[in-house]
DNA sequence: TCCTAAGCGAGACGGTACGTCTTGTCTTCCA
DNA sequence: TGGAAGACAAGACGTACCGTCTCGCTTAGGA
């Protein structure tokens, strides 16, 4: 079986299917797409869509891993090219270096189980990092109650900026969000 | 013309529908919900349905100006009732007192355009409110940013709280979501 | 009771609805006409409606009814003032003065269920009158066979003429019809 | 493309349907079959059946064609094989082998619709023939009377027929009726 | 003159069928 | 042998009518 050429094949495809997606996302928001509209855009047949992907959302989801692997790579080059590497920084950049991406995905024209989605995997990074910072004291809030309150103020900030094309930077922005969270993480957790 | 009687009547069905609403999301998800379990459970024709709305969303959406309606009675004892009254302890308690009602419309089984309809609400008496305790000042954060971090934190720990049915008073929760603004807030717009 | 003036009232709302009825019909065709049609036509209410007919069948029916009522009273005449009275003739005659009210009722604009109706009762006259004019005799075809044949041709150019406005007089009709059956009957029958 | 299987298919779903239409109509009448029973009788899916046809009358009518055209192969086997061919022998004939279809379609229980075709194809036919036969003379009777009287007393002997079950064969019932309509129309048109 | 019963309008309602739309499955052919 | 074409079953949608119903208003005899 000529094994490389079919995988070849196959990228292509799901790479068709998923531009069709994004495009389709920024035109008329997800809701309002049909898995026909998505097969005439990539011009691919009905079944070879449902060949690849159980779901219109298991299509949407798929981005979401392929943006994770890029947003990782992104984290690695940050934090090695900076004395003073910020996880929320490179959010941001990574973010207005894919706006159309983030917007089709995370926006308003998106869909809820892909923000969902998102938050999940952030909290999942943030549980493992948090702790650490955040040791657990007598009288402090508890850990997860702020953990929501930084995963909910940071991605509504997110989203805000991306929907609405609000002109500060990336820079900008995660400088605003941590003047904001940080005197009153370390008020409450003492440190 | 009947007047009186029709609207008795109105009100019912209308009371029936939302009730069955209310309690299917509960049991299994607003998407998954069809207009067809909505009558069956209310006990209503299906064309009685469409003749008080166009929609499941908009049968969702009715249930908003309800609560709207019922918060604006609640706020106002509030304030009557307290010495230092917070409408941020006001709106915990409020979701506290009506749990389940709160849980199927905000709820990660209510649906995305009742999360939207309700932020949009309190951005709005936000936006009345806000700008004067945070006069904008040189260097200072804009205060849409802030309002959209308030915004989303608040929203973000109340639904949280809800879902989870997170073992804390509505008392600790506004208490702690006070203490993790608070200093951040102050610091930015030097007050 | 005052049941006199209640008649009365009967009596006009029964008018209004067959007239609506009959206007509709002649405007838009039987199938096409909804009871909203007919009541708002009438500028009555929806359960007077159902308070009077059960259906608008029923209503239509109504009309037959009161067709065959003038209908006997015009073959009295008829046979009173003439010295070879001619039912036939009768028919076309009758057909000819109310050419809107038997358009609106037997026409391609009317209601089948109405067709039958009248071929049944004009099939009943036939039935009481035929056999003293056609005796049956040996290999003669019976007359039931006749009379189907008398009554479909009778009713179809009746129906034909009507429908298409053509520009025949009733006379002629009448008297065309009878020279296309007559000599078959006469053949047949032996007479 | 796939276009034999997908011919194969489609016949098989149309020829399910039709005959699902024509059992239900000798059940209980053309009036009250819904497009739901007939689905349900072909075991069918209801998209299928829009994608077919357009309606309910849409279906029925399609029968009309399929009539029509074995009627015409009758015919020409009839006019091949018989010394004296004769037309209304051959329709008499032909609605006798297949009377359960012809009960459905042009009987008490099919619908006006179908009638009215029906009505409108052998009128056409006669159109073409009958001026040969039938001479246009002064005084006489105008060919389209002659016409329509022929063709009410046909379908309406024909029908009768059918939907009594009638006892007589089809070449006794085309016998009276030439019997019933000869002399006139001789005697009319003078030939 | 008031009373009262019937006829009536208005229109909400439960129910049923319609024709449309989308989904996910399947079969068949083609490259 | 994988993908394209597209027929198909399933079932929800929003619309259109139907026949039932409840409610007050009107009206004209009989008290």
């Amino acid at each position: 079986m000529p094994a490389a050429a079919t995988d070849r094949r196959v990228r292509r495809t799901r790479e068709l299917l998923r531009r069709a997606l994004v495009e389709l996302i920024l035109e008329k928001g997800y809701d309002r797409i049909t898995v026909q509209d998505i097969i005439d855009r990539a011009d691919v047949g009905r079944s070879t869509f449902y060949a690849h992907y159980t779901d219109k959302d298991d299509l949407l989801l798929s981005g979401l891993e392929e943006l994770a692997a890029t947003f990782e790579e992104h984290m690695e080059r940050h934090f090695a090219s900076r004395a003073e590497p910020n996880p929320v920084l490179a959010a941001f950049q990574h973010a207005d270096r894919q706006r159309d991406l983030y917007k089709a995905l995370a926006g308003k024209r998106g869909a809820e189980v892909m923000r969902a989605g998102l938050r999940r995997r952030i909290r999942e990074v943030m549980m493992r990092r948090m702790p650490e910072f955040l040791p657990h004291r007598d009288g402090a809030v508890p850990v997860e109650v702020t953990m929501e309150f930084l995963l909910s103020s940071l991605l509504g900030l997110l989203v805000w900026w991306l929907d609405n094309d609000v002109p500060y930077t990336a820079e900008e922005m995660a400088d605003m969000y941590m003047r904001l969270i940080v005197p009153g993480v370390k008020a409450v957790h003492g440190i």
